[in-house]
DNA sequence: TAGAGCATGTAATAGGTTACATGATTAG
DNA sequence: CTAATCATGTAACCTATTACATGCTCTA
């Protein structure tokens, strides 16, 4: 009975009504996808797995002899395990963030190279907020008689808040390198330097 | 040649200086744990395939006959590959956030149930602000003298301007759920609804 | 002398991406 | 007729976690 995350989300999309894998693919495609993923080479293969542990069943609909499609729906079963799941304290996870990894070890390129990454970093985060805006849009017209609107707007609303913060922290960090940059922060002698004392900071993660 | 984050995270650390597979997870425990992690099963392999490709060198250094430690150094192709990576361009990755694909079905449980989820949510972020401000006061006041100290930071600092932003959008959350409960939300019919349009916005982001 | 920390590693498993492969239908 | 969309699926591969296994050293 074990069922990962994803087969989860699976779960709660079809709560929404029967559908195909097809189908499915396409709500992390445009209104989740900004805070959940998943690919075909998922999809599929787990609508298999919840099919043979009695969450979901489905109904091969043949328009001719040729064509077949699946069509996916909840068994109470299924939807039993949903709520459950929903009901169950949400957990802390870890992130992991390029950007930050790449600055960590910044020194070991020109401060002007360091620059340039933020800059396109901070273009990504624009490219971002447009689609959570579309998102928004989408939901606000196209959603307005859906009755899981307001909780489909409090994601949304999560992902502009975030990523503003994001390109909040660009423009400050842009600042200061390039303060960095003025003060000759490239011709400094490299001298190494070796902390003994992070290791009590570890300790106190590590528990 | 082919070479992952996490191996080039591991460069990244050995471009410290020289040590052992152990320190190298304690860096990922303390000061580099917020925005990437690795662990011992991750480590080790790792550390035996960038010294096959050579990208590091090791020394066994045995203080007696029965112990052995293996120090890993750089060598000069492992900076030049590191230093490659950092000069090329940071990507765009997509983020996975539970609490909200939980939210994103928040109506198959009462509204009171997604409000318990975001007060556990609140309280995880407010650890993980501790933590920040613990790891920034550890490199103000131990790295004072650390040529990197700087880019740490940044990275620290990130980590408290989005999390912060969370707390923001839990106070909002939180205020909007407590408003929709008193609205009786959990006594309105679950009307089926379906969103043909949500299509148009799938389509958009597949390309 | 017991417990914490130092130190290294493997095996099983889970979770996920990508490329490949196939073929029908529909709209321009 | 051709391109896009609908529709399903597999195989190879990569990345990462967890549990297990081992044994030394130092400090209270």
């Amino acid at each position: 009975m074990s069922l990962n995350k994803t087969g989860l989300a699976i779960l709660g999309i079809l709560s929404r009504g029967p559908q195909t894998g097809y189908d499915v693919k396409k709500v992390f495609s445009s209104i989740a996808g900004h805070f959940w993923q998943a690919s075909y080479g998922q999809i599929y293969p787990l609508l298999k797995k919840l099919n043979a542990q009695g969450l979901v069943k489905h109904k091969t609909h043949k328009p001719n002899l040729r064509q077949a499609k699946n069509i996916y729906a909840l068994t109470a079963q299924g939807r039993k395990s949903l709520r459950h799941w929903l009901r169950s304290p949400v957990e802390s996870h870890p992130w992991r963030i390029e950007i930050l990894l790449r600055l960590f070890f910044g020194r070991q390129v020109p401060v002007a190279e360091n620059i340039r990454q933020i800059e396109i970093y901070r273009r990504h985060k624009q490219d971002e907020i447009l689609r959570l805006e579309e998102i928004e849009r989408h939901l606000r017209e196209e959603h307005a008689e859906d009755p899981d609107q307001p909780y489909y707007l409090l994601t949304v609303d999560y992902g502009q808040k975030v990523v503003r913060a994001c390109l909040d922290w660009c423009e400050q960090s842009l600042a200061r390198l390039r303060e960095l940059e003025k003060q000759g922060y490239d011709k400094q002698k490299a001298k190494p330097f070796d902390c003994s004392n992070c290791e009590s900071l570890a300790k106190k993660h590590d528990k």
